[in-house]
DNA sequence: ACAAAAGTGTTAAACTTACACCCATGC
DNA sequence: GCATGGGTGTAAGTTTAACACTTTTGT
């Protein structure tokens, strides 16, 4: 018997439900940057990094807010799932989308066996269409706001271990969501690693404060490698508002001419210009899409 | 009657088996570096950047070589998962071990729908113990080349699309595995994008050749930032041996002096020497927990 | 003695940081 | 006119890159 006969026949007989299986979920943290009214026509308008979330219809966390997410189906990648999320939620179909981590805590969700593979993605908030989906559950861009609250180092023998407690708020009109999560890092001769707990968490579903935070952690560290600001921006901007972007992720004031200097290769002057702020108008630049090392 | 108790009753009659649910594996690219044998006893031996493989001893691909892995558990996290296929297969129970990635495309494996959660692991090829585990697979440090074979740009309107074709060559003895991988950047003013596609595969099973190439490709961006490098070492090692682990990731070579400015405040030294080779002896290092950023 | 690697010093160029200053607009 | 943001220049400090040179060992 050929090898690919043999091949065959191990597969027409092979069955894979024999063994218990999780349930994949793909869940999203989407982030744009909205703009506050600004009462003094001077004064340019304040930017604020938001997290869209939706109101759970039904149990378990009925009421309580949550990531947009989904079931993974069996004719899609977890790539198109979160894609097919995004667009119903927000009707975005082009924007930063890229796989973050899986969590898979036991215990994680109350309704069984439920692996998340998490996704963030950045989008321009003017762009996003953000409405009650078909299945009635509110979605709403709430404000981020996430602190170092206490910073605590361990010395060990051959080993270091680094706790923060990061507060996060998240806030819509007069509604406040609320988690606690300590960032444990262990760091050792051998190997190091880092891991998250919630210590509290006020409104928000499942582990998603921890999913949240770790969104949050990772947008820090990434928003200098790659073009990740440019994607929470429209096509055409003003360097103030890139600066902004950086600034509100990093939460760190950046010196003007500095950035200037440091982003002068991303992007391109265009003729274009800002109008009717009550101030010198700025130049429109757009993204320099030729950039060597990506 | 009460929420609580409402949301009881929903999750006593919530069935989750309805759904279709895919099997879950972790695969694990676990690197280390190991030494070449040198006859010029002058000469340092050659280091080299090693990757275990298992030659697969039943249906599909039987015969053929894949990565470590197995099915997730109902009572373990995806890292509990890769810890103890990493354990199993190398008895190495601390080691540098990273979520990277999954993998869902569709019929990635003749078997049924299976998702991969991927991990890359990094251990001091001294302390592995690979042998063949209990059920009679052979596992095998395989010599890893991966070049970058040919590149390709293409401007459109608003999109540039770049193509690198890499080649990746495993050898052990007169055994070769080969794999050609094509990576595809598409950025455009929304958004950009990266994925990998397998052109030609000998010898390696599944789309191991694709997760193996993300591997590498994962280590070369990464190494630089966190401690990587010392997790492919022992716990003394000299600047050299840093220097040249460095060197075989990048695959580039770098200048002494200027290495060793820059790695300074991530090393202690230590009063131990490294003696016996035929040349003036050098000074073991350890490394330095405590660095400030991470 | 000498091959091989260990280890240090010097310089120019590049980049970062901090701050000072002028410009243009709408009201 | 003036508040506000737009935009540029300069000098000090730090890091990187390239290269040259000295030191120490085992055989």
């Amino acid at each position: 018997m050929s090898t690919e006969k043999k091949e065959k026949d191990f597969l027409n007989s092979y069955s894979i439900s024999k063994y218990e299986k999780p349930s994949i979920a793909t869940d999203i943290a989407i982030f744009s940057i909205l703009e506050e009214v600004e009462e003094n026509y001077r004064k340019l308008p304040q930017k604020k990094l938001n997290l869209l979330l939706i109101r759970r219809g039904g149990y378990p966390y009925k009421d309580m807010w949550a990531l947009p997410g989904g079931f993974l189906e069996p004719t899609e990648t977890v790539e198109e799932a979160a894609a097919r999320e995004l667009k119903e939620e927000t009707n975005v179909s082009e924007a930063h989308l890229e796989q973050m981590h899986v969590f898979s805590d036991l215990g994680r969700d109350p309704r069984g066996w439920i692996l998340s593979t998490s996704f963030i993605a950045l989008i321009d908030g003017q762009k996003a269409d953000v409405k009650s989906s078909d299945d009635a559950a509110e979605a709403t861009w709430f404000q981020v706001s996430f602190k170092l609250a206490k910073a605590e180092k361990e010395y060990n023998e051959d080993k270091i271990i680094v706790k923060s407690l990061y507060k996060l708020y998240l806030k819509h009109q007069d509604m406040e969501l609320m988690a606690e999560i300590e960032e444990r890092k262990e760091i050792s001769n051998y190997h190091e690693q880092i891991s998250y707990q919630i210590l509290k968490s006020e409104g928000l579903a499942f582990d998603h404060g921890k999913i949240i935070a770790y969104a949050l952690q990772y947008l820090r560290q990434h928003i200098e490698n790659a073009h990740m600001a440019f994607d929470l921006l429209p096509e055409y901007f003003t360097l103030t508002d890139l600066q902004q972007v950086y600034e509100i992720i990093l939460d760190k004031e950046l010196l003007v001419a500095n950035f200037r200097r440091k982003i002068a290769g991303r992007v391109i002057e265009t003729n274009k210009n800002q109008e009717g702020a009550g101030h010198r108008p700025s130049k429109l630049y757009k993204r320099n899409l030729e950039v060597d090392n990506l």
